[in-house]
DNA sequence: TGCGAGATCATACGTGCGTTTAAAATAGTT
DNA sequence: AACTATTTTAAACGCACGTATGATCTCGCA
């Protein structure tokens, strides 16, 4: 009965280290050590094996980002006195540092950007509903903030906010790349300095007038 | 003789559509009206005919980045004179507008952002030079607003910068999808506007202190 | 102990892929 | 016009993939 688990343990890890279509089902039930035939009877195909794989690693972080809303909620009393920097944190804090919610980082950022690109930033069904709700949720606190903004607006700096995060994790990579030729050496990340330095980035872009 | 270029003119479309590896040779060369062995005649293989696609996609942003900035330059006099808001304008206009450097939109940024997370972030060789030109010359011209900035926290924050106009492309879908229940109608973008919006998300970010 | 449903297994099938090959066509030069 | 180098062509090869199949095993329960 743990075959299920063991597959999907195996997949998670090539699925974020090599893409969806450079990993077969083959190399799955070999790393898992089960039979080939499992992952058919399991999930259906490949595709339903993605799918899974995909759901286990966004919806612990989408609980986390509403959990962490809703402590902060109840250290402030309101939505509206949890400071401005709180809510960007308990947005960014799952992406940052997942495995707080069960979910290996590293390896989860780069499965989700894989599978929106590759779905041409179409949701899972399987996810939708939890992200609607984040998206929600935060828009309203983040309202409170800046009451001049549309909701269309913040949702779009959302979105601008999720792709630093995003690009955070090639960070160490890219970088390296890219100041090549000066000290080059990138130090060790710290990750939690990291999250203030994204919060920091992200809650002044909010202020960004529009014009 | 321009085989070669209807063959990258149909990669080009199709790579960005559908990426890399759900496009076949046979696709490829089917759109383009020419023979199935013409790609490994004149790409070596489909390997070949990827990095060019790519290098045709990145370079011309990168060459237009330099040119922009130097005009910058021009009309200012010194570097130290151009504002902070021109400066990240120059960075980030070819790829909001990547036409103007001969780069159809839409399709660019879908097209890079495969090849990256796909090659883990890393930068094709025919490529790497450019990049590295413009990270040191945009270091060089943000560290006049931020004297107080390391050379490396500059090199983040243009990748935190990167990486929101990088989701900006798959903002219109994603922004419909998770604000359901509003109004939903995501109003038909405009591009310049959407410039503006960008730059000043990310100028501010960069004012964001890490303490 | 014997049964039967659920789980696992070895194996095979058909398909589509990237690449190769060798012949045919084309263009450029003298 | 003849020759050569470059380009294009049709056909085939071998391989790896996702899936299907039917046999075999496991184990709780009567």
């Amino acid at each position: 009965m743990d075959t299920r688990e063991q597959i999907l343990d195996a997949a998670w890890n090539l699925f974020a280290e090599k893409g969806f279509e450079d990993v077969s089902v083959r190399d799955v039930t070999t790393a898992a050590g089960v039979n080939l035939a499992s992952v058919s009877y399991h999930f259906g195909g490949k595709e339903g094996l993605i799918q899974e794989a995909v759901k286990r690693c966004m919806n612990p972080i989408n609980q986390y980002r509403i959990k962490l809303l809703n402590e902060a909620i109840t250290d402030y009393g309101t939505i509206e006195k949890v400071p401005l920097e709180r809510v960007m944190t308990c947005f960014m804090r799952p992406v940052v540092l997942p495995e707080e919610c069960g979910v290996r980082a590293g390896l989860m950022l780069r499965l989700v950007a894989r599978y929106l690109i590759e779905s041409d930033y179409t949701i899972p069904a399987v996810s939708r509903h939890l992200y609607t709700e984040v998206f929600q949720a935060f828009t309203r606190a983040f309202l409170v903030h800046y009451p001049s903004l549309s909701s269309i607006q913040i949702v779009k700096h959302i979105v601008f906010a999720s792709g630093t995060v995003v690009y955070y994790h090639g960070l160490g990579k890219l970088a390296l790349q890219l100041s090549a030729g000066d000290q080059g050496e990138v130090e060790n990340i710290n990750r939690e300095e990291m999250l203030k330095e994204i919060v920091g980035f992200t809650i002044h872009g909010f202020g960004g007038k529009v014009e």
